[in-house]
DNA sequence: GTTAGACTTAGAACCAGTCTAAGTTTACAA
DNA sequence: TTGTAAACTTAGACTGGTTCTAAGTCTAAC
């Protein structure tokens, strides 16, 4: 690769300084899904990486969401029981979502403020708190 | 059925005033599973609703944790990517995930406070609001 | 005892996600 | 450059939780 796109180097850094090796299919899942904050499954990526005749196998879909959830640059949100949604905003924050339209929109973490959490015992650490606020649309009372 | 068993006639009525038909499989599971709170998988269910013989498919094990879940007798809990959790616990309450063993333990509402929600709009309303706070043995760290 | 509707069942099917084994690329030293 | 080992990618087989299907069973009403 020889040119200089400023995209692709910036993405290439950001996966150096996690340190992931930026081969050209990351590189290409990575401007998909971290340029800006997204919600996505592992399907939607491989159609959408896929789109432009890219060619990047299912295996190294999973591969990279699985890499890139271990070194901090997505996470994974359980939300749909029938799969795994990911999250490329990586600030504190947490999730409304449309239980009809499997839709997720993001809450900043100022938005809820959490009181203390119950005491563990001192053998445990707490690695992360999550809110999933379910909502539904209103007018759905007489709908099916 | 004619003898009078009262911890099956109890599981009855909860299943009838819940709008459940009570069949011998539906009473058979939720004498294992309504009888105190409780969290577990469909497998779990599956393996000890046969423990005894008793002899109830695994799509009933299915079709029942459904039903129960519609009618409000269960909630499910998503923990694990790779299944579903059920609680028979109906209280207002949040759960303690062991991300290494994979228990789950209830949290009390009143133990975390949760302050005002983001403004949604009027067209919708929310559902319920799910809070996980994940957990891991803190001597963890010098282990892989 | 017939009928209808609801329920249960075994096993097939489905599908998100993982594994395997072979081929390709990368990093790096000489 | 060339050689090499380690890391990566791939197609396709596989896994396992969950759902579907079609046939059989039960129950209540007639």
């Amino acid at each position: 690769m020889q040119h200089s796109d400023c995209q692709t180097d910036t993405v290439s850094q950001t996966l150096r300084s996690h340190g992931v090796i930026p081969t050209a299919q990351r590189v290409r899942i990575g401007r998909l899904v971290l340029a800006r904050p997204a919600h996505f499954s592992a399907e939607q990526l491989y159609e959408q990486v896929n789109e432009s005749g890219a060619g990047v196998s299912k295996a190294t879909v999973y591969n990279t969401l699985g890499l890139f959830v271990e070194k901090g640059l997505l996470r994974q949100v359980l939300v749909d029981p029938s799969k795994v949604f990911y999250d490329s905003n990586m600030a504190p924050h947490h999730h409304f979502y449309d239980v009809e339209t499997g839709e997720l929109a993001d809450i900043d973490a100022s938005e809820i403020q959490i009181g203390a959490l119950p005491e563990t015992s001192d053998d445990f650490e707490i690695e992360g708190v999550d809110v999933v606020v379910r909502i539904r649309r209103a007018d759905d009372r007489q709908a099916g």
